[in-house]
DNA sequence: TGTACATCAGTGAACGCGCGTTCACTGATGTAC
DNA sequence: TGTACATCAGTGAACGCGCGTTCACTGATGTAC
């Protein structure tokens, strides 16, 4: 009764599919703000006009963007502080899967990366907001470890945003590293449709990204004990 | 003979500056990416041929906006570093010393911020390559110091980027405060040329600005702590 | 099950508009003598 | 100093083009009976 969608419904969900899915494509060489109605509808297969059935303005659509390229960084924290309690292990583990992540939606962390600062204000805010209910939970995890005792909730957050802005930036090296090498030339214009869309990336330098995973290990360890020592003064 | 201007000269240099003041101003609101050449010049009385007579296109107006942007920044560190030799002071100059940046230079971090990782390519391996040049200074600035013995080079490399992304992240942190109350309602435009155009931002939150102070310099001296610890392990 | 009507996702044509770039030009500045 | 020529920053008109948005429409899907 709920749950369960018409063809009528399908279809539309899928034609929303297509719209993001160019949209992110297309802003792989760009930026949403000079993304374009018919740019995006041409890519997806439809009429312009169509658009207007799915989004009001394309802002809309980067709103959408942002909540699901989001959608996956609770679940990712979860399974990193889940897992061993020594802080070698999670920290090994952060990094790990923090270049997993980027590796396995490149194009979203890149819309990420790209719009956070980026020239259209209610995706700007929408990305702040979900940074900040994701340091509010990093914050909250932190809270329960044994090596917060002694810790006031205003310094634990400020140290929770430390590691969140961290791991923002660790995952904007990566996406960096993972690119560099891919588009060497002018922008070629490729099939979105075609090959191995998303997945693994042949032509990365992977001294490069090991440098990477190597800094941020040595940064967030670097963090961990001054974190440890913090009340030795 | 070579650095006396004819009245030619001086002339185009300040149509040059005029071209760059309209880019960095039109940029408050949008991307480089969506910048427009006519809307360039009409901001700046010209004509729109006239842009040719400059730039060959608008990333190359992009690329000497990121020169003008980063040159204040090889003086600002120095400026930090120079001073007393304690870590606290020298924690406590840096945060001032970034958020008087931000506010004398806000024009030039946003743009900074938001094309980073924008859409134009030049562009963003301009800022990259700035960025890595002040982080090797900073890094051999550190090696000045005595607390860096028993540190390899690498490390020592790591540390200094470490401390530079936290002061572009507290720099951003700094101008999203400056920002948010400032332009609350619809985009309106300011005439670029009248009023008190760089200088004191009277609408900003002072609390929001204090909170990243504060929020900067624990995050830095945890870092320091963590420095100084490092070898106990 | 079959029929008559309602819904609404997607179409394609149309509109007026501002865009980037080019071109031959103008007239002030610079230079040679 | 004065004159004749060269330079070149800036002009304004022109071009073809793709843009965002609107509109009445079509035809498959959904619903009531």
């Amino acid at each position: 009764m709920s749950h369960t969608m018409g063809a009528r419904q399908a279809q539309k969900r899928q034609s929303r599919r297509a719209l993001l899915d160019a949209g992110l494509h297309l802003l792989a060489d760009q930026n949403l703000a000079s993304l374009g109605v018919r740019e995006v509808t041409r890519a997806a297969g439809l009429s312009p006009a169509a658009f207007y059935r799915h989004f009001p303005d394309l802002a809309a659509l980067g709103v959408a963007l942002v909540e699901e390229s989001l959608a996956s960084l609770h679940v990712m924290i979860r399974s990193v502080l889940a897992g061993g309690d020594g802080a070698e292990e999670v920290i090994d583990r952060a990094v790990e899967v923090i270049e997993q992540h980027v590796r396995d939606h490149r194009p979203h962390v890149r819309f990420l990366a790209r719009e956070r600062h980026g020239g259209v204000r209610r995706v700007r805010e929408a990305i702040d907001a979900e940074l900040g209910r994701f340091a509010a939970e990093v914050g909250a995890a932190l809270a329960l470890q044994s090596a917060s005792e002694g810790w006031s909730p205003e310094d634990l957050q400020m140290l929770a945003e430390l590691y969140v802005d961290r791991m923002v930036s660790t995952a904007a090296a990566f996406l960096e590293a993972l690119e560099a090498l891919e588009v060497p030339g002018a922008d070629s214009y490729a099939d979105p449709g075609a090959s191995a869309d998303p997945g693994a990336s042949p032509g990365a330098d992977p001294a490069a990204v090991r440098r990477i995973a190597v800094a941020a290990g040595f940064q967030l360890r670097l963090i961990s004990v001054g974190r440890r020592h913090w009340h030795d003064s």
